[in-house]
DNA sequence: ACCGTCATGTAATCGGTTACATGATTCT
DNA sequence: AGAATCATGTAACCGATTACATGACGGT
């Protein structure tokens, strides 16, 4: 049994292991894809890679189809349960990162008119997007689902707003004004 | 010169470059932790290893002392305030990904009061922390950092707002309804 | 019977993180 | 002159992304 780094993704796994009881990677990929993917994307081949290495640090445990697919089931170990308790139950994990592309370009110099257009175009779907979820949540669904939903329509309001600001404020491209400020 | 991607990371470093004029990677070190870092965080040896990789792929220059300490300086290339430039220009990246660890937790099933609790102060401090910099930020800094600056502040009182509505809500533990609902 | 699409997976690569390491400076 | 801290860098590992690949199945 190796002694493997549990990240982000490990609990991803975890918790929807805990959820369906057992899963395939496919059935995971399912799963991501229809929910939780939206906040917190995970590319299909690390759902097989990371239930492999979740096995290997002992928190679950697979069994494989011996015809056909040989397809890999995998199951939450009480080891796994108990890491993905202690998670949850830790209230202090590093703050949001904001990691938002156009941002990026405004702080480096990206003429904020068009950009700013650009952006509200982008972040106005998504809202709509997510309000079209919201609206349409079915029954059963968790409760955390509806909660982060709405923590991103919340989000995406306050981008549309900023982005709108900044458009509206027609300024010429950011100076860069750090130039020759700062010698080796 | 090799063929290389490039990523957020590069563009970051090309910036720089292009607005120091040159530096060595101590230099983008000390700016990067003093900017950008707050809301695009880099690791000191990335700014080592990704201008290497920008002179191999022909965005940078680089010239190496001969003596002492042998640093390498930077320099950005033509091809690199190209490639630069219409990054820049490119109105169409891909929108913000939310990615908070609380909200993560949330999701999968943590008890929402202590969360919630936990993260109000988490987000406090950082909204805090960020107005004291907005308060003090010096002349002659581009208007692309103060407006960053303001993004990550309103992002900050939305997610203080959230979180202290969720924690004033009382509700018990999200269920994990999922459960047993697919089945492989 | 063929074709397209969904289902299901593996391989290769690389960016990013973590850890390690040592030379200068500054302070006492 | 010794300790502490800042400056400066390299090495190793690994999680994540990208690309590739093939089997099943439904429709025409």
């Amino acid at each position: 049994m190796d002694d493997i780094r549990l990240t982000p993704t490990s609990f991803v796994v975890l918790g929807l292991l805990e959820a369906a009881g057992e899963a395939t990677p496919y059935d995971l990929k399912q799963t991501v894809a229809a929910s939780i993917g939206n906040f917190w994307p995970i590319q299909h081949s690390q759902l097989y890679s990371e239930p492999a290495r979740l096995a290997r640090g002992g928190f679950a445990d697979v069994e494989r189809e011996e015809t056909g697919r040989r397809r890999r089931t995998y199951r939450i170990t009480d080891r796994g349960r108990e890491a993905l308790a202690a998670w949850r139950a830790d209230v202090h994990p590093e703050p949001t990162e904001l990691r938002d592309l156009g941002l990026l370009k405004l702080f480096l110099g990206a003429d904020p008119a068009p950009l700013a257009a650009g952006q509200v175009k982008t972040h106005r779907a998504k809202l709509e997007e997510y309000e079209a979820m919201r609206a349409g949540v079915p029954e059963g669904v968790p409760p955390g689902m509806v909660i982060a939903l709405e923590a991103g329509i919340a989000h995406e309001r306050e981008w549309v707003r900023f982005w709108e600001e900044l458009a509206s404020e027609r300024r010429g491209p950011a100076s860069r004004s750090a130039r020759g400020d700062r010698a080796g």
